[in-house]
DNA sequence: ATATCTGGCATCCTTTAGGTAACTGGTATA
DNA sequence: TATACCAGTTACCTAAAGGATGCCAGATAT
């Protein structure tokens, strides 16, 4: 009688992925800046004019940490001034499905603190 | 020509609902918490006892946010000593296909960053 | 009698996220 | 010649999250 077992994967293991998930989009300004370079925003002054409140330092930063989750795609041309275009990279497009899920979940969520 | 709007709430809106969502399943206890009170965990201290590492003070804040969260219900029984018991509430299943996808997102996330 | 269990709370400490402000070197503009 | 733009960087600061440790008061177990 072999061993039935649906999902291999151990309760740790999942929480383990789910973090990583949480640690890839957590944050301030993570969302905020997938959306304003999903939107057009490509320079950086650009998006940080569209980020509002958002200062060059956490911009900076939090780049950085998207291209490295390959969520954006940084390209540099070489002319004079050297200028730097962010966009979002078609990977990005795989959080959508979640991302739907998050949405309508604090969506219903809100209604459902507010009922006494 | 009517103005065709398929979801009418705004990006502002969408990123508000996101953050609620992350905001209350953020953080480095609030999933394995609720992983060990709906595996039957129910005290105090066989909670703290099931999540490895968390201190009774954090514990103690935590199990109030999923509280007020609706998510986890507190009942007291009010013998002598009282004990006080926690389950997660029909509530929290709602979150099973946001987690779901969220765990899925994750595990291929780790394939795509290790890939060269 | 002593130790241990219960559900926490109080205090102090460290780490991390994020904010403030100034600055860089190169280029273009008034 | 002075000013502003670009893509950031640096140093310093604050607030919040989380960790370490110790404690309580009543009850049960040894």
């Amino acid at each position: 009688m072999p061993d039935i077992q649906i999902d291999k994967t151990s309760v740790e293991q999942q929480i383990r992925y789910l973090q990583d998930t949480l640690y890839v989009i957590s944050g301030k300004w993570k969302l905020p800046i997938l959306v304003a370079v999903h939107e057009g925003s490509s320079r950086f002054r650009d998006i940080q004019r569209s980020v509002n409140g958002i200062t060059s330092k956490v911009l900076s930063k939090e780049l950085k940490e998207l291209e490295q989750n390959k969520l954006v795609v940084r390209k540099v041309y070489d002319k004079s001034p050297p200028t730097v275009e962010y966009t979002t990279s078609n990977y990005c497009d795989t959080l959508q499905k979640m991302v739907a899920e998050m949405i309508d979940w604090g969506k219903n969520h809100r209604d459902k603190i507010r009922e006494k």
